[in-house]
RNA sequence: GGCCCCUUGGUCAAGCGGUUAAGACGCCGCCCUCUCAAGGCGGAAUCAUGGGUUCGAUUCCCGUAGGGGUCACCA
């Protein structure tokens, strides 16, 4: 028997690869577009840097380029219900939908697929044909107790472990005993027959990581599983060739397979990608640091942004600054152009991973955040309070006063930058609303000022006597200044400052009492729009809520 | 442990043999007709370490230390 009959015996149904060679010609796109793929297990939790990755890519294929999803669903134990719709809904909430994919009710949209390797088990199958006649791969029965024993010597001989040369038991069986046992019906796998030398370098000269050299890779790994689903190193060789991938993006813990990689697309004949490895986010964790973690950070998934009410765009935007750090300096420069505008370099991406600064994302997202119209601010929030918070959305239900609340010191030239996430909206605006207002309790947190009758006395004065809503902001004040000299304060704050023994306090000693009378605190955005916003009514009612206090 | 990669302020980082070693976040101070958020100005704070090479090393080479990744019929 020889290695085509063995090969007919094992996948006797198989088409030979050359109608899928046809089937899937190279792409016709002009030189120089990038062809990439995010390629996610189902498994339910969307990680942000899957995000990060897929940013990343669609950046790569801006140009002419496509960029596609692939679903990596070879490992059945760990594959979840709804896994595919919730990766697709994570693209589509941060507008990085692909090209070409399978939707949620697999349907393939695109002509290079399916996009989902457990639908790819026939192609995986020709393909696996192919190397078994070439004699590069073959049927191996070791059993899992034999693998644990074969790594076991090798601990105890202290050498290096793994499945390959002198250790192997199946890579030099004859063809003739290997046929039998499999017409025997015993189990068995296939691997790959590597051709590597240890002793000899390879040089690979990474997208991001630069010039990396390995050992060749000599292990005979497994390529098609006992479930008849490959492995991932064999899935990535046929899929991305066959998909027509010509850069592959992917994180950095894949680095370490390139050699095997490479190995696989030499021995098949068929063109390498180039290899672009992300390094992952970091966190700290005591005195080191590690990859951000499922079970340990809550901020790697994506679906905190969205309960956190962080938007997608304050994300998206930290994590271009993480990618290219002169993205910051740029976006200074062109505040309204979109990020696609940017010239992206992904040569420039950091080669060890960054560690995750929230702080600093949420310093992105109030500069985001600061230029949307008070419109976009009160759908948004309203969005997010609708599905997380009750009680603000009862308060922006409010639509025309919360508008007016919301409007406060925004869209001008200097807009507030007070919100970083819509969780943070009703803190700052809660005090606007009467029901709030009124009816809880207050602590009034007087500063300076804090004899009460001196206090009733200035808020009585003040709205009695000097108090017009129809104002403007410089007589608004100048009438400030009138209150606070008739209670013997000084007008200015410089005058204070240079005779501070004259006067009990200053202007903004009298105008901070009359803004904690209004609003339960010694901080807010400007009194005077706040006074308009509030209107005489609830004004009225809440100097009569602090005269009875 | 083997193999591979990395090391500039608290953090993200420019830099690519000669620089007062950018910038951003954070921190501190001052300024801005009232308090904040901002904004403006200023400040403290960095080249892991030991050897080379060189007229000169943050930059190039070697060692050391520290960090990270990887060594499955998981991806």
């Amino acid at each position: 028997m020889n290695n085509k009959e063995l090969a007919d015996l094992i996948f006797p149904n198989a088409k030979d690869y050359t109608y899928y060679e046809s089937k899937y010609p190279e792409r016709n796109l002009p030189e120089g577009a990038i062809v990439t793929r995010f390629a996610p297990s189902p498994t339910g939790f969307v990680h942000i840097g899957g995000i990060y990755q897929s940013l990343i890519a669609k950046l790569m294929a801006k140009n002419n380029g496509v960029f596609f999803v692939r679903i990596e669903d070879t490992d059945q134990k760990r594959e979840v219900e709804d896994g595919v719709k919730q990766i697709m809904d994570a693209l589509k909430d941060f507008d990085l939908s692909p090209d070409e994919y399978i939707d949620e009710n697999d349907v393939n949209h695109g002509n290079y697929g399916p996009y989902k390797q457990s639908l790819r088990k026939e192609i995986y199958q020709s393909y696996a044909k192919k190397f078994l006649e070439e004699g590069n791969a073959y049927p191996c029965f070791c059993t899992p107790e034999e693998l644990d024993e074969i790594r076991s010597n090798q601990e105890k001989a202290k050498e290096r472990t793994g499945y390959y040369g002198k250790w192997t038991r199946c890579r030099n069986m004859p063809i003739d005993m290997a046929a039998e046992k499999i017409k025997n019906g015993d189990p068995y796998i296939i691997r790959f027959r590597s051709p590597g030398n240890p002793e000899k370098k390879i040089k690979h000269k990474d997208v991001i990581k630069g010039n990396v050299d390995f050992p060749e890779n000599d292990q005979d790994i497994v390529i098609i599983k006992s479930d008849g689903l490959p492995t991932y190193h064999f899935a990535h060789l046929v899929d991305d060739h066959l998909m027509r991938t010509n850069m592959v993006i992917r994180a950095d813990e894949w680095l370490a397979s390139v050699p095997l990689h490479l190995q696989l697309f030499y021995v098949a004949g068929f063109k390498a990608p180039k290899y672009a490895h992300i390094a992952p986010m970091m966190k700290t964790d005591g005195e080191g640091k590690r990859k951000l973690s499922k079970r340990k950070d809550p901020e790697s998934a994506v679906s905190y942004y969205k309960e956190e009410g962080i938007p997608k765009q304050s994300v998206l935007e930290y994590l271009m600054n993480i990618a290219n750090s002169n993205f910051e300096i740029w976006r200074k420069q062109n505040p309204d152009k979109s990020m696609y505008d940017f010239n992206f370099d992904i040569k420039k991406m950091g080669v060890s991973g960054a560690l995750f600064d929230m702080v600093k994302m949420l310093d992105v997202s109030k500069n985001v955040i600061s230029k949307f119209g008070t419109e976009e601010v009160y759908n948004n929030a309203y969005n997010w309070a609708k599905e997380y918070d009750e009680e603000l959305k009862e308060m922006l239900d409010q639509k025309e006063y919360s508008m007016k609340v919301l409007g406060i010191e925004r869209g001008n030239s200097k807009p507030r930058k007070d919100i970083a996430k819509w969780s943070d909206v009703k803190d700052n605006i809660y005090y606007m609303y009467d029901e709030k207002f009124i009816l809880n309790e207050i602590d009034y947190q007087f500063q300076k000022i804090t004899d009460s009758e001196e206090i009733k006395n200035l808020v009585k004065t003040y709205f009695e006597k000097y108090y017009d809503e129809n104002d403007d902001k410089q007589v608004w004040f100048d009438k400030m200044k009138d209150l606070a000299q008739e209670f013997g304060y000084a007008r200015e704050v410089k005058e204070f400052k240079a005779n501070p023994e004259k006067y009990p306090g200053h202007v903004g000693d009298v105008s901070t009492v009359i803004r904690v009378a209004m609003t339960g605190r010694c901080n807010t955005p400007d009194l005077y729009e706040i006074l308009k916003v509030l209107g005489k009514t609830s004004i009225e009612r809440r100097i009569e809520k602090l005269l009875n206090n």
